[in-house]
DNA sequence: TTTTAAATTTAGATAAGCCTAAATTTATTA
DNA sequence: TAATAAATTTAGGCTTATCTAAATTTAAAA
């Protein structure tokens, strides 16, 4: 009991402003493309002017080049900055999951909130932890300690042939509502997966799952499982 | 990738909340006396007239009974969310110590953290994980998930007569710094310390730690450590 | 009990991050 | 290319939690 004083980050960085980074940097597909006002604005559903005033502060700081009407991508300390919270939340969910009896749908609210705790330390005490794990529960690459992140799994199951077989590698969406489909139809990571046949007038796939059930997926879905081919 | 949505908590309550309602629990000594508007100010080192602004938000809320110029205390609706706040707090500080190898000095500033996250089932699984313990790292006792909390650990090292043994259980101040203090010296729970000698002029006590050293410590240190009589 | 000191509250201001409405710039279409 | 639509920014407000300075209330001392 009894300690004293308030919360404080190291950082100077604050949870709106590490949001915003995180949101760039998954928009503009690791840094690389610019990204617009409103593809900002839709993804963390508030209004563009809202956006516009957080592109400047963030070009302030230099974290961001941002031109007027021309949307941002991230400078090296954007994109450092942005890492460093999305290594916090793949580590966090994969704790969840691991530890905690989470399922892989249920730990993103959770581990949005994680992200933003303060400490280094902390960060690499759990990844020490948890194995230094490659992936996160949903397949995506974990950035490292030292701020390096592979940029994996580009190949998706729409683009395979019928009869070829592969392997769930990862996930495009990972919203609850994709995830939790994707249990029903008992498909998870690491999940072999064959095409039997793809239907040209809607581009739905049927495949078998694991050499078990057949299923039936939309072209929607097939779009967003990333795979390697076996 | 691409989740969406914002964080959002289920509960009504904000960290500023959360901390003030946690502060007045721990000043009132488990919400039985009146704190005063200073007290609280001290604690949270911030402005006397900052305090009063939210003693009127939580008293209009119903957290706490608040009357002018004469401190506030919790009502049973505040008291039930301090210790939802308190019993996340300790069940952290434990999972840092005992998985994260984090010391008892280390873990406060962190678990003020982490004590935001919002997520009953998180809480909940945590404790499961952690095996329903009792007490934190710092000897407090862990609130349940009924919200039932004992108060224990009333009597401190200074009370007690030469000659007397007794086993650490507790301390009243958790701050780094005195646990640091008390690490220099080879004290911790659990740690038996036997009264050798107590010097009336400055109330300093002379003990044995473990049966090994011999150390002196001051009165206001045994003021804060508290004990079980073996 | 009156005076003085300490504690507390009120009033008015500030910074963040958001909003609405209006203005501006860029993109699209005729 | 001119007109229209869409995207973006600017201007001005709001809320939360903080602050300073001044006013008020309570407590302590003479």
């Amino acid at each position: 009991m009894l300690p004293g004083k308030r919360i404080i980050g190291i950082s100077m960085m604050n949870l709106a402003e590490e949001n915003y980074l995180k949101t760039i940097f998954n928009l503009s597909g690791g840094g690389k493309k610019n990204v617009s006002t409103s593809a900002i604005s839709d993804f963390l559903e508030n209004k563009p002017s809202s956006v516009t005033d957080m592109l400047k502060k963030l070009s302030d700081k230099s974290l961001i080049n941002y031109k007027r009407y021309n949307g941002a991508y991230l400078t090296p300390a954007g994109k450092e900055e942005a890492l460093k919270v999305i290594r916090k939340h793949r580590l966090w969910e994969l704790f969840l999951v691991k530890y905690l009896a989470f399922s892989w749908h249920e730990v993103h609210e959770i581990a949005e909130q994680m992200e933003h705790v303060k400490s280094g330390l902390l960060i690499d005490r759990l990844d020490k932890f948890l194995g230094y794990p490659a992936t996160d529960p949903h397949g995506d690459p974990i950035p490292g300690i030292d701020g390096k992140y592979r940029l994996v799994n580009n190949k998706t199951l729409e683009e395979l042939k019928e009869g070829e077989s592969c392997v769930l590698t990862g996930v495009k969406n990972s919203s609850s509502e994709f995830l939790k489909y994707l249990n029903e139809i008992s498909i998870s990571l690491n999940t072999r997966i064959r095409v039997l046949k793809k239907y040209a007038f809607d581009g739905s796939v049927l495949v078998k799952i694991d050499e078990k059930q057949r299923q039936s997926v939309s072209k929607e879905v097939s779009k967003n499982l990333l795979i390697t081919v076996i």
